[in-house]
DNA sequence: AATTGTGTTGAG
DNA sequence: TCAACACAATTG
């Protein structure tokens, strides 16, 4: 596809954007728990707090739902809140407006692109990590089908950064351009970046 | 060997 | 429906 040079990030020192992709983000906004509570001897992992995560044997975090007296595993998660977030999309799809979210219920947005996917897909999604890049696609490629031929102007580069939101998006969204304002729309801090910077970073 | 995902059970 | 636990299946 678009192999020829993603994105590059350029470093940028703005104050307005948080830290570059692959640094850990602080998240705002999210529950903190206190696990304060250890027994000495038993290795017995701590239960999560969150609908549908189940601690894994490895320190690590697996979302479920039950479908029909059915287990549908949504995958591991390194995240706890990622895991619960995936239940909730989970949750969404199955369950309609039933669903118990963890969190905020999800944007309009996001329900219409779970609406168009079929249980299997949300699911396969969920597992292999591709949900958040695949909803962001389809939210980018949506509108009026006229801004389109606009957002691949080649003079421009779009650094985005991330925050969790009460739509439920977090993560690095990988777009290579994409219309600032669609990706505001969503939530998403949209920092324009002209070319010439060309910085690297650290 | 380490990790993921399933089988299974038992509680709500 | 839900999650804790045990462990088989899977992956590196």
């Amino acid at each position: 596809m678009d192999g020829s040079s993603i994105d590059q990030i350029t470093s940028s020192e703005s104050k307005s954007i948080t830290s570059p992709p692959g640094k850990k983000l602080r998240r705002a906004g999210s529950v903190i728990i206190d696990a304060g509570f250890e027994e000495a001897s038993s290795r017995k992992v701590p239960s999560s707090q969150f609908k549908g995560v189940v601690s894994q044997p490895n320190a690590q975090w697996g979302a479920q739902i039950y479908d029909k007296h059915k287990r549908v595993w949504l995958g591991t998660f390194k995240d706890e809140e990622v895991a619960a977030r995936a239940f909730d999309v989970a949750s969404h799809r199955f369950r309609g407006r039933d669903a118990a979210p963890n969190f905020n219920p999800l944007s309009d947005d996001e329900i219409a692109f779970l609406n168009s996917h079929s249980k299997d897909e949300i699911v396969d999604m969920l597992r292999k990590h591709t949900y958040r890049d695949e909803l962001a696609q389809s939210l980018l490629e949506r509108g009026d089908g006229r801004g389109s031929s606009r957002s691949t102007g080649p003079d421009r580069q779009l650094y985005i950064d991330w925050h969790v939101t009460d739509s439920g998006l977090n993560g690095p969204i990988d777009t290579g351009r994409a219309e600032p304002a669609m990706l505001r729309l969503f939530g998403v801090n949209v920092l324009e970046v002209p070319r010439n910077s060309g910085g690297d970073e650290s």
